[in-house]
DNA sequence: GCACACAATATTGTATACGACTTTGTCAAA
DNA sequence: TTTGACAAAGTCGTATACAATATTGTGTGC
């Protein structure tokens, strides 16, 4: 039961980007305790590296260090993820404006090469990988907009926003968002940046209204819930 | 020659506190070298603590992490200097309307107090700590707004900002600030919102225009320029 | 049987040791 | 004198050891 990945040759970063890989992914939920020993054993590398990756983690905020505690994949609360979203409406329609007037043919291609992937991930039922594009997405347009430092912050508040839905999402029906995608492209391949941006700007409302907002995110209490509720008659 | 500061229980949030806050009084230059046996041993820390600060600087973008190399104290190119104020000027007008709708009389207060330390450092000629009380101010605004997602990315912007203005400040009178700030403290004492945020607009650009984003950052082209003007005739 | 105290265990926090890389200094050859 | 190789010193990168703290387990007194 030791360590399968090819060990060695992992680095900070790269143990950053496959946990924020498969936080993205919602396959770390919320919440799931990050063990040091658990982590350097998995990668093949000392604590060192792990901590090093958890504390740049920490500092996109979708890890939580308790001090003497450990580190936990972070349980965002509903006022942080009214943030995350207000922040994103605030960053995103604007930033999707420069991105039409930016984006190149291989840009565009990009773009689309890119919702052909969303689909399959849908079709296949791939529900985490679907989830992960979808918001590589966004990530996309802002690197389009060729603005470093406003990309950074809204790659930050991307994954943060997966875990604000794996915490709040409600709706039922699958991902919604593939037609506003497909629309988006259109408006960015005709450089239409007013409409694109308006575009943006409803497809996060659209998100936005998506989650429960009323309720906490769900507690431990939770625990107990489960278990009384599953207990064997 | 060894510590004077009270060393022991500086942890490494202090350490990385001290560190931002020598840079954004331009106690630390641009480009400075910051080695870790040395940062150990003025504060009394094993290098695993330094580290840990300057990665989280490293994270903010004010300290340049390179590999085998060292940390240093960051220097902006003039894109990034762009890039720095575009994503002040997209974010802090809507945080100032929104500060000016929440403020109380007791932020009010703070605001107040906070312009009477920034008079007292100008008149008291220390520039470094009138820049830092400056930051400080637009900091306060973004925390009365109670949106810590998008405080903390402004407080981001505004520690690059103080490397931006060690490098291209350009404007020969002194901080021309303190009255846009009075200005902005009125705007919201009033609650008027639209006002601060057209105030806070123009004063970001105004800070933009007030640097020279003609030629590049100084480099180290500098050190044989500066040598070669300065040798004993 | 329950609550509390205390011991055992596990995990994180920090310091240190050692190896790897980079930079600096020295010296010989052109 | 200059250039290059090579040696020496210094600094960073990583692993590991040990201390501090939290968690879990056990037992005793009520």
């Amino acid at each position: 039961m030791s360590h399968l990945t090819t060990d060695r040759s992992e680095t900070s970063s790269t143990i950053a980007l496959s946990l924020s890989h498969a936080i993205h992914e919602h396959k770390l939920a919320p919440g799931t305790k990050l063990g040091e020993d658990e982590l350097a054993d998995v990668y093949g590398v000392s604590r060192t590296i792990v901590r090093a990756a958890l504390q740049s983690l920490a500092h996109q905020q979708v890890v939580e260090i308790k001090r003497n505690r450990g580190a936990f994949v972070a349980k965002p609360s509903l006022i942080e993820a009214q943030e995350v979203f207000e922040a994103r409406e605030l960053l995103e329609p604007r930033t999707v404006r420069t991105a039409a007037q930016k984006a190149t043919p291989e840009d565009i291609e990009v773009l689309r090469a890119h919702i052909v992937k969303e689909h399959a991930a849908i079709e296949s039922g791939d529900r985490g990988r679907a989830l992960y594009l979808s918001g590589r997405f966004h990530i996309e347009i802002a690197r389009i907009a060729d603005q470093k430092t406003i990309a950074d912050m809204i790659e930050t508040l991307i994954a943060r926003s997966s875990l604000v839905i794996a915490l709040y999402w409600h709706r039922e029906r699958a991902l919604c968002e593939s037609s506003a995608h497909h629309y988006l492209i259109d408006a960015i391949a005709t450089r239409d940046g007013a409409r694109a941006e308006e575009l943006m700007r409803s497809h996060l409302v659209d998100l936005h209204s998506a989650l429960n907002l009323r309720e906490g995110p769900p507690q431990n209490q939770n625990l107990k819930h489960i278990l009384s509720t599953s207990r064997p008659t």
